[in-house]
DNA sequence: GGAAAGTTTCAAAATTTTTTGAAAGCAATG
DNA sequence: CATTGCTTTCAAAAAATTTTGAAACTTTCC
């Protein structure tokens, strides 16, 4: 095996020191968005490689266990950010990530408003139901209290169903996405 | 000591069970948004009973030791959606929470930019310049790799920085922010 | 249909994060 | 200025989360 004469400063030490930084970054955000700290190192593997990667190729360039290298690309493939890709004349599976930046955090918000805004609208309007409809029969106190209650239950709400309007409106796959209204609202203001 | 004869199904017990089942919501969302259990109920408990509590009140209501209320009250002062209030004839502190929902995201998604997304663009920057400026004495291929990544990486920090300027712009404490954003958005598409 | 290659599962171990509570620190009051 | 009431700190304990790795499972190929 004769290396190819690299006649300057390797660029690809460069790349692959730049690679690792990144890893390393996207990873330290993982706490902060409810990610474990290796799922987001295997996106930012997939992502910043730009290639197709199978199990046993991450879990040696990230050194993890080939459990939670499995675990890690199922819940990213469940994120819609990384998909499953073959390659000709091998048994394994290949994972790439989306590159598109805007589609990718479509993904994400879109998910993250299945996972997170949806399911606590529905139980804030349980939980605004829990002083709802009749008010007889209380005290000038007791109902001055149950009107301000609900009253910030109800802002609360409101709030929380325009994101998802907005959030639904912005991130669908097919729309155009983010990307417009970001412009549209940098012209503005 | 007499209590008051409550005439009716008492609507105090009901705000109360409705009180608490918000504090636990909300405290299920903490691990989403990279905050702890407990921080989460502190606030919805201060933000949904819409009074200035005490550490001591706090700590009883919801069952923690003194150091975490202290710790959690005093993170949610630095977030600032929560204030601190005192009473005349009274030595302890008291705290409130943001009671205006769109103040309160603004005030989170100012201090997220600042937390998460700045420091980001920042590591960005530097993962960038590994691969930066000059590019000769490289092979074809070599070439294209680099240029690749490069692309990569500017495309990422494009979308963050657009990110950021955008929420500076719109999570501004004096800015009219996220409501006349929401609504613009609504109307248009 | 069975051997081989690859993937997923999951209980236990390791790690990280959160919580506790007692001690130290501060500040108001008499 | 010392006592008392209140708040903060932080090391240790508890709890929660993440990771491992070997066994079970699935798929492909001959």
């Amino acid at each position: 095996m004769d290396l190819p004469a690299n006649p300057s400063p390797t660029p690809d030490k460069a790349i692959r020191e730049a690679q690792d930084a990144f890893v390393a970054a996207w990873g330290q955000m993982a706490g902060a968005w409810g990610i474990s700290r290796t799922m987001a190192e295997v996106h930012a593997l997939l992502f910043v490689t730009g290639q197709a990667l199978n199990t046993d190729e991450v879990m040696e360039r990230l050194q993890i266990s080939r459990g939670n290298a499995s675990m890690s690309l199922r819940a990213l493939l469940e994120w819609g950010i990384v998909s499953k890709a073959h390659k000709r004349g091998d048994r394994k599976e290949y994972f790439q990530a989306e590159q598109d930046v805007w589609a990718m955090f479509r993904a994400i918000v879109r998910e993250r408003l299945k996972r997170e805004v949806e399911p606590l609208i529905a139980q804030l309007h349980e939980i605004r139901d829990l002083t709802g409809v009749k008010q007889k029969g209380k005290t000038a106190g007791d109902l001055a209290h149950l009107a301000e209650h609900n009253d910030r239950l109800d802002e609360l709400v409101d709030f929380f169903v325009t994101v998802d309007q907005l959030g639904q409106r912005f991130a669908s796959p097919q729309g155009r996405g983010l990307r417009v209204a970001a412009k549209m609202l940098a012209k503005i203001s």
